[in-house]
DNA sequence: GTCTATATGAAGATAGAC
DNA sequence: GTCTATCTTCATATAGAC
């Protein structure tokens, strides 16, 4: 992927990075919608004409940003698998942690939902769509582990929890929790509890997938 | 708020809710930024400038369909208070049902995020404000009460309770695992479900809140 | 209050010189 | 590849007749 060139294409790999660091900066600050090609020439400090020798359009941009985010989710998995004593549940938490720290720093663009203009060029990227699967298909192997060990809910189908986990990863509530005052570590810790055990406390726990809870309270 | 008037408001009242009614489902179909008034013109059938006599601007628009959505969940809220014998912690659990029922039925505008260009014409929305503080003081009185009764774990913040709920009214989860093909009664109670109890396992459910989990395994 | 037609502005994208 | 200046499209909003 990088060929070890010379000075000047070295140059253009650099400005190709600071692109796709303002892009993936202000994507996750204002959305796709709402950040213009305008803001990420300024923020980037050339023109916008010169932006569009780099990429050929704002979709681009963004697909070039979410594509870097996925590759960085893997290298954070690499990270995770090595660590001996990890449980498949301990690195399910590790990078979900790890995509909330990213959100904290301003650096986690939320997944593009349903109606965002986005989407639609998003799944007609091959390499976007390539990394995707890649990092699906790891978290989907830690889920099926975790599955087998009993630490995630066995009767849960494992697409649901993937996608339970795309969710938190861009959680919103991380921010409103900010807003209102609370130390960023203290809310992630609070949104991985959540996650994992639920909301539910000792009474509420071990009956909340039945329609009568009058028996909870022993 | 309702004068019984004569025939002539009465059907201006109509072509109001109609209107409404378009936005709310544009709104959830297209979300805010997608959605244009062209559109909403078209869905109610009438001209782009006869709208604009009913609602001074597009964001005024997308405020009475964000205010009819709280009104109808404090109607909900209602009901679930004349069931005499539901606990907080089902009372929760039925609005958020609802929520994802009405999701379901794409008619959830997903509540819009930090960067929405919504967000600060609501927040500047006298009455919007003012309904969404009665929703989330009467949810934030079923939250102390559920933890009162151990129903929901007495250590997390209500604040976090409260913006969990509201996340899940609008989940993804639902929208996406629909695509995949599962039945939408299905995805809900699943969703539910991990709401309140979380995705953990036997073995995981009670060292979540600790770093080291390798006595999980009994 | 409803319409047709138009004003206004913002944002994606390009032309063409250097 | 970078720039300034411009084109084009489209969406919000309004004029003005009926």
């Amino acid at each position: 992927m990088n060929k070890p060139t010379g000075i000047r294409e070295r140059m253009l790999q650099v400005r190709h990075e600071a692109i796709i660091d303002s892009v993936n900066r202000l994507l996750a600050e204002r959305g796709y919608d709402m950040m213009t090609v305008d803001e990420v020439a300024a923020d980037v400090g050339i023109a916008k004409a010169s932006l569009y020798k780099h990429f050929a359009s704002k979709e681009a941009l963004a697909a070039a940003a979410m594509q870097r985010v996925q590759e960085r989710a893997l290298v954070q998995m690499d990270a995770l698998e090595a660590e001996a004593d990890a449980s498949a549940l301990a690195r399910l938490r590790g990078i979900v942690r790890w995509a909330l720290q990213t959100q904290n720093d301003g650096q986690m663009p939320s997944l593009p939902s349903q109606n965002s203009a986005l989407r639609h060029a998003l799944i007609a990227d091959k390499g976007y769509m390539a990394l995707l699967m890649q990092v699906s298909d790891r978290l989907g192997e830690w889920i099926v582990q975790a599955q087998r060990d009993g630490e995630i809910d066995a009767s849960l189908p494992p697409e649901l929890v993937l996608f339970t986990l795309f969710a938190r990863a861009c959680d919103p509530v991380l921010p409103a929790l900010k807003a209102a005052g609370h130390p960023p570590e203290q809310i992630i810790d609070w949104v991985l509890r959540t996650c994992f055990s639920g909301l539910a406390g000792s009474a509420g726990e071990r009956s909340a997938g039945r329609k009568k809870t009058r028996n909870a309270k022993e």
